[in-house]
DNA sequence: ACCATTGTACTATTGTTATAGTACAATGGT
DNA sequence: ACCATTGTACTATAACAATAGTACAATGGT
C-alpha cells in the first residue's frame, strides 16, 4: 500500500507520513477510506507499530484523518478548516520559492515541472478509472 | 552555493550531500573546481562544521572528491551521461513527493500549483524584458 | 455480557544526528 | 623558517529516531 526505505537517511516516520499525505492529495485515497490497522500496516512496512501510531497521531492532530477508536482511521471527508485561512496564497508562494531554487539547481525549467506535475494528474485519473471498472 | 532546510527532517547531511552530488552531476561544479573550506561552507549553511566535515569526508570515500590537506577539496570524476539523466529525474520526483503534500496541506491541488507555476514563468519572462531595456 | 479489534499511552533501550570545543597534520605562501 | 589555512580526529553533550514490550480504553459484533 505504502512504502518506505530504511536505506533512505529520511526518518521513517517522516517517510510515511509524507506518502500517506501525497497518496490523499493525489486522490489515490479518496476521504472516507479507511487506513490500515496501526499494527497490520507496521507488520507489512516492516516498521514498529509505535512509528506508525505516532503518523497517524500526526494525521489526527492536523485533520487530514480521524481516527475511531476500536473502529479504525479514516481519511477526512474535508480539507481541514486551518487549511482554509487568508494567507493561504502567501504560504503557497513561500511553498514554491523554496521549491524553486530546488529543482532549479537540478537543472530544470518551470515548464518542465509542470510537464510533469501534468503527468502525476494524469496518473491519477488512470487509477480512478481503473477503479470504475 | 547549496542550501539545507532545518525544517526538513531529513538529516543534514543528508541534504547537503546530495545537493553537492548532484550539482556535480548536473555540470554545476565541473571537474577540478574547489569546494567551499569546511569552515566557511558551516558558517554559510548555519550549519555546525562537524556536520560539514563528515559530509566531505564521504564524499571522499566514495571518490567524487579528492581532498589535499591544507589545500581544499576538489571535484574528481563525472559521470556517465546516462547517469546523470537518471539521477536529475530521480531527484525531481524526490522533490515533487515533498511539495506534493505540503501545498496539499494549505488546501491546494495539482492544477492550482501548475496555474500559480504559469504564472511566474510570466513574471521571468517580464523580467528578461526589463533587462533588454 | 463477553471479547476480539482498534487506537492510545507508557517505560526502557539502543543507535543516530547535530552541536560545541579542542587539538593535530599537512600544505602553500611569505 | 614561519604561519595562516586546510582537512582530520578526537571528546562530550543533547536531542531525536526507532525499537520492544506492556498495558489500557473505546468500539462493535456475537
Amino acid at each position: 500500500m505504502f512504502t518506505v526505505d530504511p536505506k533512505d537517511p529520511t526518518p521513517l516516520y517522516a517517510q510515511l507520513e509524507r506518502a500517506i499525505r501525497t497518496a490523499i492529495a493525489t486522490g489515490k485515497l479518496e476521504p472516507g477510506t479507511r487506513l490500515p490497522t496501526v499494527r497490520q500496516l507496521a507488520v507489512d512496512l516492516h516498521v514498529n507499530a509505535n512509528t506508525v501510531a505516532r503518523v497517524y497521531a500526526a494525521l489526527e492532530r492536523t485533520d487530514v484523518v480521524e481516527t475511531q477508536r476500536g473502529v479504525g482511521t479514516f481519511v477526512r471527508t474535508t480539507p481541514s478548516p486551518a487549511a482554509v485561512t487568508a494567507n493561504r496564497e502567501r504560504e503557497l508562494e513561500r511553498a514554491i520559492s523554496r521549491f524553486i531554487p530546488e529543482v532549479s539547481a537540478l537543472g530544470f525549467s518551470l515548464s518542465d515541472v509542470i510537464t510533469y506535475l501534468q503527468r502525476r494528474i494524469k496518473q491519477e485519473k488512470e487509477v480512478h478509472a481503473d477503479h470504475k471498472r
